[in-house]
DNA sequence: TGACAATAGTTGTTATAACAGCTATTATTC
DNA sequence: GAATAATAGCTGTTATAACAACTATTGTCA
């Protein structure tokens, strides 16, 4: 049985590759989702990875995270961070600070300005996926999750 | 039970909602099968957009197909397909052809260079593709798909 | 038929991504 | 302790993405 491929590929000749046809679904749900949300993020001007950037930070607290820390917990790699942190330290979302002890290290830490700003979307988007995934029952979520973490640590 | 997040993310406060879990996941798999194909596309100078869009032309064959056509079929919603076409063609992997009953549209249609680089593609492809998944078994692919189909429509 | 809407594509502009080479600082090793 | 490597981040350049305004062509309908 062929199986069946995400709408708006229309693929003539139908894949005889599931392993293809599995990568394809996956990526396919991840750019719906992504533009979805980047329609909440926008609301205050910012981009997916500015809106990630700003969460990490805020999870970070008053301990602040070096650039290179921000790039690896970002969920897309960002191959230019130091330039993503000018524009946001540049509207007032966070700040940064050259550490003494090792004078390699800039620390970045949110502002009140960027807290404020995640606050605006927390609701909204704490919302959104709970309207957007509530089809979806927990335990269809928990097998998804897990089969999508087997496909990651492959 | 608090459900695990990818492990780069760090969270700190183990998320209490499983919907957002969910939605990481899709994303950050995702976004690490994307960067592993696109050193592959890295082969042959092209760019993960423009082997989806080479690879679209080859589907359409001989009839071609015009610009919005393309961006519908593709992955990742391009906003600019205009450009990105302008700049395959001047590589000579694709040529485009103004249509003469409707003159609105402008067909494009892959060329033998661009076959030819398709082709050289083909196999690796085809390749990382069975072995990056090997670990599921068709059962679990099939389950997975059907639950990232389940989340799209949603 | 003539105004207006719809569609396809182009172009200009700005922002961001990708890549490579660079400086400053600290760690390592002989 | 000097040479070297390693790390963090910065900068220059080019390519691409995002957004909006614009032209050309065709469809709709009073």
């Amino acid at each position: 049985m062929a199986i069946e491929l995400p709408e708006n590929l229309k693929q003539k000749t139908p894949l005889s590759n599931i392993e293809e046809a599995a990568y394809l679904w996956i990526l396919v749900t991840a750019e719906h989702l992504k533009a979805e949300t980047a329609e909440l993020f926008k609301q205050q001007d910012l981009t997916a990875p500015q809106y990630n950037v700003l969460r990490i930070l805020r999870g970070a607290g008053a301990e602040g995270l070096c650039g290179r820390e921000v790039g690896d917990r970002m969920i897309t790699r960002d191959s230019d961070i130091t330039r993503m942190l000018d524009r946001l330290e540049g509207r007032g979302l966070i700040r940064r600070e050259r550490q003494t002890e090792d004078r390699r290290f800039v620390l970045a830490f949110i502002t009140k300005a960027g807290l404020d700003t995640l606050a605006k979307l927390d609701r909204p988007i704490v919302a959104w996926h709970r309207k957007r995934l509530a089809h979806l029952s927990e335990s269809e979520m928990r097998t998804m999750t897990g089969l999508l973490k087997k496909v990651l640590k492959g």
